[in-house]
DNA sequence: GTGAAAGCGCTAACAT
DNA sequence: ATGTTAGCGCTTTCAC
């Protein structure tokens, strides 16, 4: 059990074990069906006693298949990715494959820059959640042939696999529900569009149910989550709109919503008798602010195993099938921020 | 510009530029200086043409150097976890690295593997969020001489590099706050201590600063975050024990504080007249909960980048210096659910 | 200034 | 059942 410095290889082994490097390298990758047991006996032996590790590396260049998943998010610190690379990983393990990961901050030039450098490592598919600016050259990367899945943020038309939540629906359903509540306004706060898919989607569901299903006019406000003074003010903008009727916030995502649940506090409004809010992604601590947040809760964790999932069957199945849209199901969880309460 | 499938090598470069493979290489590492003006623009363009990308794979195998980083975390999906993993992979980016990234979920065993597995595809270096108990396994990995640095969790007697933050100075601080607030019992709940380096020191901190500085007994809780009934129970005998005293919970992680407020929640105990309430990880939605929750703010991020920068050292300095820990300042964030209400 | 050739550690025809 | 040999794509002596 002695531990070597410089590496051992291959050759190593076959020399202590007295037989050929292609009879190590057979027995490494389990194709025993035709070597005597007294070979494997031997190689056995000598892998232990130089405590020999193969080196994935030159196996990797070899076969050309790096046994490599990239994962690029948007903003790995986000619960959403967090939860979402949890999922991806855990999962590529049961496969044996390993994940290089990249951060872009929503930055399209290191969108490029991630996806080209894990190309070069050889990475055998991609998980992307694109910052939503780059669908040209994400265009461009289709005829290398090598599988590459949207996680949360499609791109249109879809010309990749993509794995998403269907937030089209739930919005409408949320919207209506809200309604059914008894609330006359509703106002739809979102970070800034920009070409990102998800935000497209949830945006157009939004103005769709308050057109066909409330008959009420959509009230969109777009925040930048850096700027807690502006958004104080459209708050109070979007209070003032609705007079003395029951209105309420429904934020896009997560990010949001934490941003306007810090201005309501800090305006001293009360959830939800001045305001009701609610809104995507029912993080651990939106029970426990005020009467609890009613929340949209994603399945990110499954939307990271449909990836994998997704990637392996373009891997060893079929490679050229059209691109897939998965959509996963939502949850809404209502809790007192959105129950009016009349007096 | 045209983008071909089967992957282009630097002979099919030197081919079209008709110069040799060795040219073309001296070229790609930016050895211009004995090479000729005309031979540059040729490469060049043969480049362009080819659309041609260098194999990471090849190169990495030919130097033994795979630029890539290895970072195993216990739980990629705490925010504090995230977080460090955004540091570490934005810095590691600045020096050229990648990152490989794997999930424990507190498991000694998948943490060996994926070690092993990290150091198979021969990682230049390993940045380990351990389990704990792994200190036996970990320890034999030094003869190998591949950097590792331990992130926020330290073993004993310190035998790797360790990046962490100050939390024995930053408990003993919390406590002395909260005595000099009127508290006058301070419970100290916390995750199995197993043997978690965090966990120990921090259990320590609170237990020397209730005999030497308080002259009170310590009163631990080892909870189990998953069993809620069980937590319900220790909080309820912990206020017990405090008959009609002002008494305050301290939580030893972020984790542990979400799952006392839902407790708290829970048993509609109000904060801080019931019972006050701080601890460890200030995390975004900290002021948002009750009357603010009193918390001490740890540089995620910045412990981050202080492992690549260390792990940097070690790469292309210093190899064989001492073992060296690194703490970095926490910063007590208070809220009203430390102000005690008199009245 | 440039190139030929060896080799990083591994696998897979193709022998035998 | 096992070994010989030729690469995977790259870098680097060493020679010219």
């Amino acid at each position: 059990m002695e531990i070597k410095k410089s590496s051992v290889t291959i050759a190593d082994v076959a020399a202590k074990a007295g037989v050929s490097k292609t009879t190590v390298s057979r027995y490494l990758n389990g194709k025993y069906e035709f070597m005597s047991e007294n070979s494997q006996k031997k190689i056995q032996t000598a892998i232990e006693d130089l405590n020999y590790r193969p080196n994935h590396l030159a196996r990797s260049l070899r076969l050309s298949k790096s046994k490599l998943i990239g994962i690029i998010v948007a903003d790995i610190s986000s619960p959403f990715s967090s939860i979402l690379v949890k999922g991806i990983s855990d999962n590529c393990k049961k496969y044996g494959y390993n994940v290089l990961i990249a951060n872009t901050d929503n930055d399209t030039h290191k969108e490029q820059e991630y996806i080209l450098s894990m190309i070069d490592q050889r990475v055998e598919g991609l998980i992307i959640n694109t910052t939503g600016s780059n669908d040209d050259f994400l265009l461009q990367l289709l005829p290398k042939n090598i599988p590459i899945i949207l996680a949360d943020r499609p791109i249109f038309p879809t010309a990749f696999d993509t794995v998403k939540t269907n937030d089209h629906q739930s919005t409408i359903d949320t919207v209506v529900y809200l309604a059914s509540e008894g609330f006359k306004k509703v106002g739809y706060f979102t970070e800034p569009i920009k070409n990102i898919g998800t935000r497209i989607i949830r945006k157009q569901a939004y103005q769709q149910a308050c057109i066909e299903k409330l008959n009420i006019t959509p009230q969109i406000y777009e925040i930048d989550v850096n700027a807690d003074i502006c958004v104080e003010k459209y708050i109070r903008n979007f209070i003032e709109s609705a007079a003395e009727e029951p209105r309420v916030i429904f934020a896009a995502n997560g990010v949001v919503m934490l941003t306007l649940l810090r201005a309501i506090n800090r305006m001293n409004l009360r959830i939800p008798r001045d305001i009701g809010i609610c809104g995507f992604d029912d993080w651990p601590w939106a029970a426990l602010i005020g009467p609890g947040i009613t929340a949209i809760s994603q399945p990110s964790y499954e939307v990271g195993t449909e990836c994998v999932k997704q990637i392996m069957s373009r891997l060893h199945r079929n490679r050229k099938a059209e691109p897939q849209v998965i959509k996963l199901p939502t949850k809404l969880i209502v809790r007192g921020s959105t129950k009016l309460i009349t007096d």
